[in-house]
DNA sequence: ACGGACGGGACCGCCCGTTCGT
DNA sequence: ACGAACGGGCGGTCCCGTCCGT
């Protein structure tokens, strides 16, 4: 498994991209600069535009990395123990408190929802196919059902996931936020379980 | 309990407080400047800062304004026609089409969620407060159950209709935004007819 | 000839337009930046947009008051002194060498001529403008003549004017400038006593 | 005088001089940037500084090579019909339509006149050695006269024909382009006729 | 020789907050 | 109370020159 020697170049897009895969989780689209998520890469900001044509070509591409992580994440926790439900799984790693408090390395929709509406097609293009993605990664999970009940299944859950997260990280009371995620979380196995 | 004759001053406060409140759910906290608002409120930026200490201000009084007006909206829907479920009332009026194309005057949460993590206190402190309150009006419309379970199932439908929300907004995909609200609806309603 | 109070505001934007048109004429177009002007004009360049929508606004208004400054500048010349012939005066002071070295006080056209193409549509405009009245200023001097030959001989004795002015700047030979603003003198005041 | 196999370095060369000779007539000194001009020869801008010390020598070698073309063009149009009138050539040719709009092949002084003086020392060393060749082209084309007239007259004519195609371009009213064109090309005809 | 990444600097446009004047 | 100018700061983009690899 020894990875075939990356060409350098390709490394330092890398750093950039996953600087600011997690910087816009944590700051937001409008919170982060060119010139912070060179810095924090180790680079300065004379040679950004080396690697993109502009800072929303950034942004697009790290929405689609940091989304990326985060539903390989989501898909190695639910596989990680095979005698364990897999839906439950899923729900305790999306509603756990390690996710609540480290939005930089957790789900974009959690993290950006919201603003991503007003960023450019091309972010929401990849919003869009992530979106699809993870919602294919819950279906997978659920139980046998009805073929045609899966899927709303999924997409339901997803929404009562990323409400509770949203909500759970937006409001200042911590027992509202525990209280959020758990009832949400019960409120989705509940379904699942049926 | 009639207002004794408004003080002009506090006319364009109101104003400029409206206006905001429309602004900051259309394009988001980052996306309004003191100036825009105050040249859509009639005004121009000079005078802002007799009606607020800082711009922030303005945000969390925006805020709570916003979020007061699209519950007292959401209250007003259920309790419209007496004969019909009140749930199914909330549920259809916050998945419509209409509460989708325009978050100016919609939910607060659906429309500011995962940006008001990185407000200041006193915003977020707003943004807690009329979380519980639409909570509230939630279980107020849910029938009769065990009370503990009345409260779960009011934060865990919540989570769902402003997920739902959330996702279809961002999405690229009419018919995705259709998917989800759909059946983030019957999963909802399901859930309270039990 | 008590100035009758001026508005403060139009004080400072007249200072900001009279060192603009200075310096455009002594740096070029591409020369000039917002905040060295406004250094110059005593100020920051924080406060730029309140007095012009934008750069290219600014270099409209400075060309147009350069080239005003400039062709009041040559009228005032010409009839200062009355017993001198008006076409002689303006064609000296034209050639000067006081001219030649104070661009930044002199004509446009010999002093953006070549750069003035490459602008916005209305400094474009405002050239035009500009030139047409300086045509017709030189056409006042010029000694009674056929109707139609007079404009045309204007026009020509401007073209020779700028155009000598234009290569005395241009070359670093001292000799050479003097010997083109010499010759080409002689040739229009040739054509005017004919 | 065949020239030996040029090394292909020299090929190079001549592509990216080539280039930034249209470029500066077309776009003016600061209208050209290294990567545009490498990119325009069909290279990427690193590797520039093999065969420039520093943008401004590209810039003195264009605009000799730039003058130098025009001259030759200017040349050969005026001897290619030995039974015409060569100054008339010349004159027409000058203050032709397909001079006015396409400065990229034509005189320099008319393209880069007014630019020039704020350029390095070198640009304008070049610029007089050019304008003195320019000055003898147009001597040669006068018919005979005193020796010191000549001189005379062809530097006035200069003057004239600069400052003609000066104007034009500059000004936004095609008639007064046309306008000046020719009223100063009757000029310099009628007094190369006397 | 040439491609390409990188550093550092500059410039325009924008925005917030303050300070006057009215 | 409101209008308006102003200061200071920041962010995105572009550009020149250098350096390294090939």
């Amino acid at each position: 498994m020894a990875r075939t020697s990356t060409p350098k170049k390709e490394q330092t897009h890398e750093r950039i991209v996953r600087t600011a895969a997690q910087a816009i989780r944590r700051l937001g689209y409008d919170g982060v600069s060119v010139a912070d998520v060179m810095k924090e890469a180790g680079l300065t900001h004379g040679g950004f535009y080396a690697h993109f044509p502009s800072r929303d070509a950034m942004l697009a591409e790290a929405l689609d990395r940091a989304a990326a992580d985060s539903i390989e994440n989501l898909n190695k926790r639910t596989s990680a123990n095979p005698t364990k439900d897999p839906l439950e799984a899923l729900v305790a790693s999306y509603l756990s408190d390690g996710h609540l408090q480290a939005p930089e390395q957790g789900c974009t929709v959690a993290a950006l929802g919201t603003e991503t509406v007003r960023q450019t097609p091309e972010v929401r293009r990849v919003a869009t196919r992530r979106v699809k993605e993870m919602v294919d990664l819950i279906e997978r999970q659920l139980p046998g059902w009805g073929e045609g009940g899966r899927r709303d299944q999924a997409l339901a859950t997803m929404s009562c996931l990323v409400g509770a997260m949203t909500i759970a990280r937006m409001v200042d009371d911590p027992a509202l936020a525990k209280a959020v995620r758990k009832a949400s979380g019960d409120f989705v196995r509940a379904a699942g379980e049926k």
